[in-house]
DNA sequence: GATGAATGAGTCTTCATTCAT
DNA sequence: GATGAATGAAGACTCATTCAT
């Protein structure tokens, strides 16, 4: 979009010391982002929430763009983590079962802190960090494109690569949009079974 | 989130020279916002763009936040007129094809401005117009709702309301996110023909 | 101070549809001035006030100093006209008699629209006019001295000159700072015996 | 009038160097004030003159009338200290005596810094910043009561606190209106004599 | 390393004034 | 004459970033 800008983190913290102070600096971010919005987002507020000096603040940080970049690059591992190891542990249930396992998984992810998922979503797209937001989606999309390939024989799908992308973009999608509108929607569970029917039928698993 | 900034126009212009230069405005708006992105929107940019003074913009719009609100709400009419017309036409056709006629018709909408169409969505939640870009969300999901009940002798759901849900979500996250990852595969008829049968499976009115 | 601009009316008004909207403009100013203060007073807030078109303001005014110069003549005139008539009246009364009639036309003086002189007063320096403001006062001081030195005979005081600039300056102040404090000692008897009386014990013409 | 803004200071200084950077700003807005007048006062003329950025000055002042504001409560506060200690230290003196040195430290207070004084009078009315300067009249007007109060049998008065008002007024307003209109005034030896004179009358404490 | 004072480019916004209709 | 749309110089204010202490 426009001036690209450095966001490596300036210098890798070695002492604990030092981490506690890139953590302090995060978690500050993460405060202010959700509290005050992308524009309300100045390195002196951060700075102040975190109780650091705007001067040591970008000992760690050599700009705005690298605070929020590190913020969404932890946000995005601590959901990798999660997501990853249930996706594949999911990969030898009965395949009912596993869409609804993931299913679940989805709205896991969205409630670890949902203030700062929406955030990060929603107002973030400017860093050029987004891609990395995205990264996350494009793992899922090939694992689970790999999955429907391998049970291929059992499901009613042609391409398990399209297919994966219609199932990603429609578990995501249908999650976020509870998340955002209805938020009390994602404890029914009768919103988990009908999306759950609403795979299993496209890919012909569906019970009856 | 934070200060909630008054968006409302300052003045109806009433000769049609003020007409002129509010379209000439908005349309500067856009171009800026699809160049520069929502931080590169400065009002001084857009009055140059538009070929206008300051002073002019000012009269017509009282804060850079009225100008995007402007903008989705001009945006959102053209979709609405577009989409609410094909969904009531749609109402009487087989089922099957009334489905793939809507995903179609999403697509269009998608394909009209579609850097425009992909600013707006990500950068609007800044505006606070979040509730107006919903409102063609809202009025869908209420029309596929009354076509899902009015023909919920031949689908194989329960609770239509929900069922309008979970097809709305999908079919514009689908279309969404295959604009913004993937263009081409928006003109690729394989992805009609899937997305039209996850519907369909889900809906109990596949052909085979 | 700075730039000092021409503040004579553009033209006469011959017609009466001209004088009327002179006025009207006039009355505008004096309303925004006491509304808004000085800062608040715009060019365009006056025209809007007035119902009438900017285009028109500057019809008869060159400038916004031109506006506030034209009031404030007009204001000191209105008050010229009863000062100076009452003040040749009282020429002859004893002299006890004329102080007080003096004190009691200096308050009344204040009470013509005592928010539009309060305003005039306190914020107007700027305005290049504010000697205009002053001459009423130079008049008073010249007049009040004439007087004096035609009954000097009489009275306890060897310089009228000094003696009128003292007098003329005390009982201004007097009053215009009771008006601008304590607005209800006005109405005070009590304030204008004692004042009469600071006056004829000066001049060595009080009762007892 | 209109909208109040805040006048309190952003931050405390701490260091040294921010204490100096505080009072050249402060010390050049007094010079821009008194050279420019109140619209010549602008936030970068102001920094210009301080030799300092224009960053640096919205450290410490949130806005343009804190700036004045400040000067203001800097100015009051000088001129405080010496008339109260005055005031006190006259209670003593005969009364003659007494009104001779009050109106002769009235002349020297005005003397201080005429121009600033001057602006400050005139414009503060602006800055909403009135009040602090009443107080100063205020507490002469309260400690010249309590006086007149004490050796009320030696004087020809009733109400302590009348006479106070209109004495405080009248000094106050001859010494101001020499200083604007006619700065020689203030050295002749004739003016405080005959205002000394117009004083004792009235009290009942003159010589002859 | 930490601190926070200082910097100033960059924005938004207002308002007196002009001028085409 | 009247209108009000257009102009743009000018000014307030923010905030990412640097650097002396």
């Amino acid at each position: 979009m426009h001036r690209q800008v450095r966001t490596t983190p300036r210098k890798r913290p070695r002492q604990q010391r030092s981490k506690d102070t890139v953590d302090t600096i995060l978690e500050a971010t993460a405060r202010v982002l959700v509290k005050l919005g992308f524009d309300g987002l100045t390195t002196n507020a951060v700075a102040t929430a975190a109780g650091v000096s705007i001067g040591s603040l970008y000992q760690y940080f050599p700009n705005k763009e690298a605070l929020v970049s590190a913020l969404i690059e932890r946000h995005v591992e601590q959901m990798n983590g999660a997501v990853l190891a249930e996706l594949s542990r999911v990969a030898t249930l009965p395949m009912q079962e596993a869409t609804r396992c993931v299913i679940e998984l989805t709205i896991r992810a969205h409630a670890v802190d949902p203030a700062l998922h929406r955030v990060l979503t929603e107002q973030v797209p400017r860093v050029g960090k987004l891609a990395k937001l995205r990264e996350l989606d494009e793992i899922c999309h090939r694992m689970v494109a790999g999955l429907l390939a391998a049970r291929k024989h059992e499901l009613a799908i042609r391409d398990p690569d399209l297919a994966a992308f219609l199932l990603v973009s429609t578990i995501e999608s249908i999650v976020h949009r509870a998340a955002l509108l209805y938020p009390d929607r994602l404890r029914d569970p009768r919103l988990i079974d009908e999306a759950t029917l609403l795979v299993t039928r496209y890919l012909g698993v569906a019970p009856n």
